[in-house]
RNA sequence: GCACCCGUAGCUCAAUUGGAUAGAGCAUCUGACUACGGAUCAGAAGGUUGCAAGUUCGAGUCUUGCCGGGUGCGCCA
């Protein structure tokens, strides 16, 4: 390859010259084209190979003039700008492409065996826009991690337990005479979503009630509160809320239904048949949803874990540790384990009548994922609002010993938003991941219409094209954007089949398929002459083709889809103008024809890989 | 109150991890429809990178202080 090849040649003159070894040696292509093909950046080298940059620069410029393939070379401000002559880099970059079929792979994870978990839904709520930005992520950064060379293990982890579970059991019960999603015709996950949000209304109803009944309870209550979360004095409304709100916990009880749930819960942890019975039908359906979802997606899990069967792992953990003074037992007798010397707090591991709580668990299932399958490192595709809680995990972790926890990845992305502000399940403003995915459908659909005047694609076929193309374009939205930043969506606008989207990425891979299957059917007269691409088109497009490979494994390293959806949109960019200049299939010389149509084999190529990188399907025509 | 994250063109996002003149798309305006599939291409316009200092050959990127937005800080999950 192009780039490894030239940064040995560096390397070894730098070694010869100066007599020292350095490791990195960055060869980058420049982001304005007019300096040169690749740059050599005269201040790091210097500062690597511990010479002043007048001494080491003039050196190089010398061995990389002395090259037969290098055409020109300058000296610009502490930069080595250099150009290959055409005849070389053009053949150079499509046979590096073509004669592999793995380019764009590394061999950077390789022998690691790394765990992605993703998703991870509660079983009460149907997936929406943000469980999408999820589900795309943690998918496609699988693929990115196996394509470093890891061997990836896709997990996924149902949150199938607990009180929240109840509510919607305990609303079916009540509620539900015997409905099922069959006599209701509609979807498992969203039929029992429905009982989740009928339990909240319920629930809300009799808080208004207990409120009217007990207005004394509240003055008493107010005596009690000594201000905000941290000091500020709240006013009368803020107290009203926070009054209402302490019903969802600690005044549960209090409320007719929270008793009853509470109760429900108790009777689930004791295997009481009849809730049990219960919670694996309502269960199945949520779940059959779900995988229908996964399904309509794209996304896939090797492993699936559930929290019914998780929840109670980590005690075990928890008192071993304790016996090796990792955590230390209060007076109380609640353990916890005291973190403050690396800047967290202390926080406990273990209640005080012996039950876990939420890390207990999470440390019991990430121990048993590590030993089960033999992991060197595990991923999280986890909104930033558990950030912190990920933290004292990992470091909770450490302290326990284990090897593995330094390879622990928080892949964390920011919250998706409408135009308009948050998405919020109360008051009904959330985007449903199945109404979505068949609205961009259908508005492929449409379009793909408008393009098919005579109508001789039949009907089966455009349906089948529309769900590529829009599950396409909401994969390459979503993805495009850096995980870490939140982001705006526009469900009714910005889902769109033109400027940087999935659709011109496919639309691009489409057109060259077309090009490429009927090039071949082009009788052979004369052999393929690489060395005659001399356009500039065609210069922008080799070149692309030679910085895939930094692009793939930078994705890997920062977890970053984005990284390859936007090397994408250039890659398209380029192609496009290519397109648009140099004629392929009527070009009258064979040889220039052919060549060309090698330097289309090798984009749709990388195309293909890219694509698949982040989950998208493609299509050979649209 | 404390901690972390974010603030880049009217809008949505980039920026090779400290590199050169901060780039794309959308929207606006102007061109290319006898088109290897126009879901395309060429061009114009759009910026004191929230504000103010500092670090150095060099700062959108690092440090500090403000301003504005978000998230977190339970024996909840």
């Amino acid at each position: 390859m192009l780039i490894p090849e030239l940064q040995s040649h560096i390397r070894s003159c730098l070694q010869e010259n100066f007599g020292i070894a350095v490791e990195q040696v960055s060869i980058e292509i420049p982001g304005d084209r007019a300096f040169g093909d690749f740059t050599i950046n005269g201040f790091s080298i210097a500062k690597a190979a511990r010479v002043a940059p007048p001494r080491v620069l003039p050196v190089l410029e010398e061995a990389l003039r002395a090259r037969p393939d290098v055409e020109s070379v300058t000296l610009v401000k502490g930069f080595l700008n250099f150009r290959l002559k055409t005849s070389h880099l053009l053949p150079q970059a499509i046979t590096a492409v073509l004669g592999d079929p793995r380019y764009g792979a590394h061999s950077e994870l390789s022998g690691r065996r790394i765990m992605v978990e993703y998703s991870a839904p509660n079983t009460n709520k149907p997936q929406h826009l943000g469980h999408m930005r999820n589900n795309f992520l943690g998918h496609s950064i699988s693929a990115i991690l196996a394509n470093a060379g890891a061997e990836v293990i896709r997990a996924n982890l149902f949150n199938d337990r607990g009180i929240h579970i109840c509510k919607s059991m305990l609303a079916y019960q009540k509620f539900g005479e015997g409905r099922t999603p069959e006599t209701e015709g509609k979807k498992g996950d969203h039929f029992v979503g429905e009982f989740y949000v009928l339990f909240e209304r319920k629930f809300r109803e009799q808080i208004d009630e207990y409120v009217a009944r007990n207005p004394a309870e509240f003055e008493d209550w107010k005596t009690r509160q000594t201000g905000g979360r941290r000091g500020a004095p709240l006013t009368e409304a803020e107290l009203e809320k926070a009054w209402r709100e302490s019903f969802r916990e600690e005044g549960f009880a209090k409320i007719p239904l929270g008793s009853e749930c509470s109760r429900m819960l108790r009777e689930w942890e004791a295997h009481e048949p009849e809730v049990h019975a219960l919670w694996l039908k309502m269960n199945a359906w949520a779940i059959a949803g779900f995988l229908k979802t996964y399904e309509d997606l794209g996304v896939s899990f090797d492993r699936i874990y559930r929290e019914s069967e998780t929840w109670q792992l980590g005690k075990d953990l928890i008192l071993e540790g304790l016996g090796r003074n990792v955590f230390a037992k209060r007076e109380d007798g609640a353990i916890e384990i005291d973190l403050r010397a690396d800047k967290l707090d202390k926080k406990v591991v273990l209640r005080s009548d012996g039950t876990a709580v939420y890390i207990t668990q999470d440390i019991g299932t990430t121990v048993m994922k590590a030993t089960e399958n033999r992991l060197d490192g595990q991923v999280w595709v986890v909104g930033d609002e558990q950030k912190f809680h990920f933290q004292v995990l990992f470091k909770i972790l450490q302290r326990m010993g284990y090897a593995w926890a330094d390879h622990l990845y928080h892949l964390a992305y920011g919250m998706v938003n409408l135009p308009d502000g948050k998405m919020k399940s109360r008051e009904g403003r959330i985007v449903d991941a199945d109404d979505l995915l068949s609205e961009v459908s259908s508005l492929a659909a449409e379009q793909m219409k408008i393009r098919d005047p005579e109508q001789s694609i039949p009907a089966a076929e455009i349906a089948r094209r529309s769900r590529v193309l829009g599950l396409s374009a909401l994969r390459f939205m979503l993805l495009k954007v850096t995980p870490q930043s939140g982001m705006t969506f526009d469900p009714g606008e910005s889902v769109r089949f033109d400027g940087d989207t999935g659709a011109r990425v496919l639309y691009a891979y489409a057109r060259l398929s077309g090009l490429v299957n009927e090039g071949h059917t082009i009788p052979a007269a004369a052999p393929s002459d690489l060395c005659r691409l001399e356009d500039e088109a065609e210069r922008a497009l080799a070149l692309d083709l030679v910085g895939y490979p930094a692009v793939t494994l930078r994705a890997a390293r920062d977890h970053n889809p984005g990284a390859i959806a936007n090397y994408l949109i250039d890659l398209v960019r380029n192609l496009n103008r290519f397109y648009d200049r140099c004629p392929v299939l009527k070009e009258a010389s064979e040889s220039l024809r052919r060549a060309r149509l090698d330097l289309c084999r090798a984009t749709r190529q990388v195309l293909a890989h890219g694509t698949r990188l982040l989950g998208m399907p493609t299509l050979e025509r649209m």
